[in-house]
DNA sequence: CTGTTAGCGCCTTCAG
DNA sequence: CTGAAGGCGCTAACAG
């Protein structure tokens, strides 16, 4: 062999821009630049300097496949939500983002935009690209899918634990506290005739909801009926169709609280639709606290889930060099707390200022 | 060598799923699962229904990161957007995954927030991942990054050309379109007084949208007040600020077109704020028609961008497997379309409503 | 039409 | 502390 090439090419390639180029020009092995770049302390800072003088002049960037391939790691977070285009999704993408950019992690972003071919991609795709670990987000996903996940030995992470999961990682959303201070805000209000609509009911995480609700209701000592319960898509057109359907009704509820923002605002239009007013005529409740909530006409009472909380928790799971975490293994399930967020779209229901008004009982009520 | 095994694993390792295990079990060789995965159509057919068998009992997955690394070909498609919480984007987002997807890319999505920082990260991470090819959806980003990229020769799109740039597809807006368009809608209505809230003016695409503004203003004849020239950011909170500031000059717009419409959304809070009402006191026009547009009170007039025809048009350049296309080379520059969308933030102006009724000049306007 | 083999760019023992 | 060399899992010549 010549004096300087080992390799032999066997065809094509113009000049390269690989290791063996930064390491010909620094005067060192590839190895060196390698441990350079891995930032191994035991280089001599002298070699370093050159390594990295040439490493700037070449303008050379390691490639991320052939680290990934060698080392076993991707360095890649799955991301698994339902459809991008629901608000809460990009301020949680953009948390998780935040979160797994801060310890050196790329996402990888799919949407099953509730579609089932699309949850067997998503699914597939984070296994070709090895995820290092996937967070599944999406509220509701084919339960075998998982399993393949699993299968696969890729760290997974919830939301909402599920009847029989294999071993991994929930995020609990604490819809119980959080809806039950929405029905009790809307009680301490004056409403007794509370509609719910809900997200797909074959979904796990709209049954959470939906549950919390009955529930609530219950406890607080409302009576239930059932035609006010729709259930709707998590989507602001099936906001609109479920409340079209409320007000077709005879016995019309006063409040409606919904499984989500985009819902909520659905509502509202439909509401707007048939000159009704929000929170005269119908008071209205939303859930997720996405950002518009705040700046719509009405603003939109709500009930916040933090997804900074979310994404952390995920990330933290997912992220083995999660330093600093002595109490790791009972943290296998996190709860993600749940905040009313009380704006303008909560009134006093009509009937009580009615029934009321001769007292002059004020509406002393407000949070 | 002994009967079965070339490989010699140093090491470690627990039987790991890769091709050999799939080409044991198929009884073939490596070459032919290779073949039978990559679809050529040279496999004996009873040879590739063992591969696919043994890959389905085995529940093999290829690896993405081997077949990138020899191939050259990451089947990464990078898009890098501005912020992904302005609802515009996740649209984008959305469809430019849909496209990608189905020509078996995947997408690579990294956010700027208007941050230096931020930007740089995100060319650096596009460049070690591989991308083989990268849409630049941000509105504003620094020059030399894109240098950056284009020195590594991953095929680039951009929104909106620029000045001087290198060997690079650039999509256009056809902002001239769109904003003559709700000038004149504005004009006919009768409003002579209009103000404009831009982007970040230290943005192209922000001075792009300004520009059409002013010459629309000057085609139709109407005069141009510089005091109703603002500068916004882009979100909704520089719209509420920059219609505060509006609302406290003594020489007020009746019409306020914004280069967003998140701008938009803020514009109309802050008039609410005021007790103000649109689009009795003020007509306000946004830009891009995110889905929410369409549902908020009251429904926003808005300039509305296609991004499936973004979207389309940047994977179509960037893909190089863009079957059927004969006129390509001709195609560098691809104009979108823009087109007005009238709902119900525009009206008369009320000072022509006074103009009718000149007996009932009421005192109403008290911010 | 199938199998063998040489790398893709890098990390990582293992000798010096 | 540095350099040489063997793969990581796969594709793409090249032989058979």
């Amino acid at each position: 062999m010549s004096a300087k090439k080992a390799r032999k090419p066997r065809t094509r390639k113009p000049p390269q821009m690989d290791i063996h180029t930064v390491a010909a020009r620094a005067k060192v092995s590839i190895a060196t630049v390698s441990r350079t770049i891995n930032r191994i302390p035991t280089v001599d800072p002298a070699m370093a300097k050159r390594v990295w003088k040439a490493i700037g002049e070449l303008n050379y960037f390691p490639n991320t496949q052939a680290r990934a391939l060698v080392s076993g790691k991707s360095h890649l977070l799955g991301l698994i939500v339902s459809e991008i285009t629901n608000p809460f999704f990009p301020e949680l993408i953009r948390r998780f983002e935040e979160c797994a950019v801060e310890r050196g992690y790329e996402i990888l972003i799919t949407s099953t935009n509730y579609d089932s071919t699309r949850m067997t991609s998503c699914v597939r795709r984070m296994i070709e690209r090895k995820a290092d670990g996937v967070a599944v987000m999406t509220f509701g996903i084919e339960e075998p899918l998982l399993d393949q996940l699993a299968k696969q030995k890729i760290p997974l992470v919830y939301v909402d634990s599920r009847p029989q999961q294999p071993a991994a990682m929930t995020l609990n959303v604490d819809y119980r506290h959080g809806i039950w201070q929405g029905v009790q805000h809307l009680a301490v209000l004056g409403h007794r005739k509370i509609a719910f609509i809900s997200g797909p009911l074959n979904l796990h995480t709209a049954r959470l909801r939906h549950q919390a609700f009955t529930q609530s209701l219950q406890q607080i000592g409302i009576p239930l009926n059932a035609s006010w319960l729709i259930e709707g898509d998590h989507t602001l057109e099936g906001g609109m169709h479920a409340m079209k359907h409320l007000l077709q009704s005879n016995d019309k509820p006063t409040a409606i609280l919904c499984s989500n923002d985009m819902t909520a605002i659905g509502v509202m239009h439909a509401a707007f639709d048939a000159a009704l007013r929000v929170p005269d005529d119908f008071s209205v409740i939303g859930f997720d606290d996405i950002h518009i909530a705040e700046f719509i006409y009405p603003p939109l009472t709500t009930i916040r889930m933090s997804c900074l909380d979310l994404a952390r928790g995920a990330v933290a799971v997912l992220c083995p060099e999660a330093k600093a975490q002595p109490p790791a293994a009972e943290r296998t399930n996190l709860m993600i707390p749940t905040e009313l967020i009380v704006r303008r779209t909560t009134s006093i229901p009509r009937d009580t200022i009615q029934t009321l008004k001769p007292l002059i009982r004020t509406a002393s009520s407000e949070p």
